[in-house]
DNA sequence: ATGTTTATTATGTATGCACATAAAAACATC
DNA sequence: GATGTTTTTATGTGCATACATAATAAACAT
């Protein structure tokens, strides 16, 4: 009755994520060593530690030094969500893809956009709305703020051809952001641009993005009714 | 003029990301291969690779075998969620949780729940619901079918002083789900019990547990209006 | 009893080496 | 020229070893 040898880091893997969903090893329980493990598996402690650490990332398992490595007793569940450039969203579903600039023009953004973005309130950024349209049906309303000192090249675009989203994430270099889901209601405009009811829930993404300690760009993006977003847990 | 050496994968990773994000290595374009860049960072190979793995699975190199490492030409953002037991949500913020269970009862589920589910149209399934509640405000209300086939414990459970969430968790094993976010219009009877405007956009998490071949739990959680997930890019 | 120092130990990671594998590129064949 | 086959090459991974580090437990001193 041995434990067949197990060859690489993913058959552990797969062990491991076995042993925790069948209970053998209880939450909050405290697992055996990575160096029993690895010879109850056959293997070298690095594939075990490579394994353990791929199913602790997941957030099922928690690793401390010395402490030992034990079954996470909640896990909290970590869902990795793909925001894709929305023309690749639709094209990806075998739709057609369109694009409409709705508006372009510098001006100073409302309190809550330059708060955001740490910017003078009174400094004007570049204004930019669009929709995007999937087989003729409006997808999503972009509504846009570019901060024209980091993206000087911006004021030079139309974006009436390439969408804001696609001609930043070209041009311009950032270090991080910041990305908010959220559920709205449709203003009478929104509920215009994406012909749908005044106050329909709309999901809505709220980016920043920085390059340092500047914004680059804040965009908000109010998907149609209905849309979803989903992913494997 | 020689490039300080870099003793750890982090230290490489953070140079290569400086050079993605300072465009040196632009996008789309082919990186050293991880020999020369080992080389150049005086450092081993095994080292480059663990940290241009790292990258490439935060989204901003693609890698593929032969063909070498380029840098992604449109970084779908990857933001990971973090999905908490909501009372630990609503703890870590310094609140104080109350549960409130509202109903509790074996019924055959709508179509939408059992075509979920996977689960027979007139199969009865333990349907609970129950408002999560943070510093005497509502906070989220859980609307959540059980297959007692797959947990025959939960017929003898309350769920008065426990949540079904928090429950289940410990008690049921579960081999993979599926999570979908989006946004929904309150309902009359949502909107009393969440105290808010009926047809508020309310931020909604649908969740099917799955063990096996069969569906564990079916979970519709909807917060309270301007409730939002936020995430660092 | 209590605080402080010193082992001890499990995980974390760097390294050199070997070999596996996918896929592009070169080549041969029809 | 189109098609199938072989070679080449960059990444993917396993392993043994060594040492680093964090955190606990044990030993020690006060």
């Amino acid at each position: 009755m041995n434990t067949p040898t197990f060859r690489n880091w993913q058959s552990v893997q797969t062990e491991v994520l076995r042993r925790i969903h069948a209970r053998e090893w209880k939450p909050g329980e405290l697992i055996p060593n990575e160096a029993d493990l690895a010879l109850e598996f056959g293997c070298a402690r690095t594939t075990v530690n490579r394994a353990l650490r791929a199913v602790a990332d997941s957030g099922l398992l928690d690793r401390r030094r010395k402490a030992g490595t034990r079954v996470a007793i909640q896990p909290a569940a970590k869902a990795t969500l793909t925001i894709p450039v929305i023309r690749n969203e639709i094209e990806e579903r075998g739709q057609t893809y369109d694009y409409h600039r709705i508006e372009r023009h510098l001006a100073a953004p409302p309190a809550a956009v330059s708060d955001a973005m740490k910017s003078p309130a009174d400094h004007p950024l570049l204004h930019v709305c669009a929709l995007h349209i999937a087989d003729n049906v409006p997808y999503a309303f972009e509504d846009r703020w570019i901060n024209p000192d980091v993206v000087p090249d911006a004021l030079n675009e139309s974006f009436e051809a390439v969408s804001a989203n696609e001609w930043l994430l070209k041009h311009t270099p950032y270090t991080h952001g910041e990305i908010v889901f959220a559920a709205t209601s449709a203003t009478r405009d929104e509920a215009a641009f994406l012909k749908c009811p005044e106050k329909s829930a709309l999901f809505t993404i709220d980016r920043v993005t920085w390059d340092g300690e500047f914004a680059v760009t804040k965009v908000r993006v109010l998907y149609g009714p209905d849309h979803q977003i989903r992913t494997a847990l």
